[in-house]
DNA sequence: ACTATGCCCTGGGTGC
DNA sequence: TGCACCCAGGGCATAG
């Protein structure tokens, strides 16, 4: 599950490797048209061969390659998917579904077992991510519009951290992982929250985000870096997937509930609503 | 306006 | 060993 440290991770491997390149060809396999989401596979093929990447941003859980002609290729890789720098006549990966090859001998493979995974091809970014706000580590996600965020909603604290118009780039991962560290119960209203408490859950999104960050990501189990590698943060996470072993802080067994359709993990007794 | 549910996909795990 | 079933969940569509 690619989130935000994941997505930046990729981001971080891959700028350096795209930018100041030109995209020598584009092949959208079989059975993974569902990948094109503005144009047929074989004219998104046809419409970005030439061109040169000329950035690689990041906005939530989208990447954003910036096009000589003023276009912007966005890609969300949702659950499953990958990109990995290869060389070009590297063998592909069992669930490859579209390969980027560049100018120089090198290229870039989608590997998505679920074919979830969307490219756009846009004049204006904003038009592939409609629902989206501002990003999680960016200035303008700050502890006033978390508040604001919180105020008008009377849904679990966790559906509105999931909630890409709040904070985008968080996914399962990371909230249950906030919600640990602010001592917060997943399932706690989110405007029945302290002024106090959502300082705290603020502070708690940007140091899991920035930490996982610092450990290249969360493998458990799809997410691969832009070189391929696994990211180590998977085995320091507080909760998530660690149901039925105890809580690091108080030593009670970390529950797995389902909230808002997704699994959940907390600790029941340092957590409170 | 808000909230809840189903859908897309496919491999891995579980139970019989 | 086989086989049916359930689960994983990001973002969107739809319904209430």
């Amino acid at each position: 599950m690619p989130e935000l440290p994941e997505v930046e991770t990729i981001r971080r491997d891959l700028a350096p490797l795209l930018v100041g390149r030109t995209v020598a060809r584009v092949r959208i396999h079989s059975g993974a048209e569902r990948l094109a989401q503005t144009h047929a596979p074989r004219a998104l093929e046809r419409t970005l061969a030439g061109r040169r990447v000329e950035a690689l941003d990041r906005h939530g859980k989208y990447l954003l390659a910036g096009l000589d002609d003023g276009q912007t290729w966005v890609l969300h890789l949702r659950m499953t998917g990958s990109l990995v720098h290869a060389g070009i006549d590297a063998p592909g990966h069992r669930f490859e579904r579209a390969r980027v090859d560049l100018d120089n001998g090198m290229s870039v493979r989608l590997n998505d077992m679920r074919k979830f995974a969307t490219w756009h091809l846009v004049g204006d970014p904003a038009e592939a991510m409609p629902r989206t706000g501002p990003d999680a580590l960016g200035e303008a996600f700050s502890v006033a519009w978390l508040r604001a965020s919180c105020a008008r909603r009377s849904v679990a604290i966790k559906a509105v951290l999931l909630d890409q118009q709040v904070a985008a780039g968080v996914g399962n991962i990371y909230a249950d992982e906030a919600c640990w560290i602010a001592r917060i119960d997943p399932r706690a209203p989110a405007n029945g929250l302290s002024s106090q408490r959502i300082q705290r859950l603020h502070a708690a999104v940007r140091e899991t985000l920035e930490e996982s960050l610092g450990n290249r990501g969360a493998s458990f189990s799809d997410y691969r870096d832009g070189l391929g590698g696994e990211g180590m943060h998977h085995i320091r996470v507080h909760v998530f997937r660690r149901d039925g072993q105890p809580c690091e802080r108080c030593g009670q067994e970390i529950i797995k509930i389902r909230l808002v359709g997704r699994g959940t993990h907390l600790c029941p007794r340092c957590q409170r609503t």
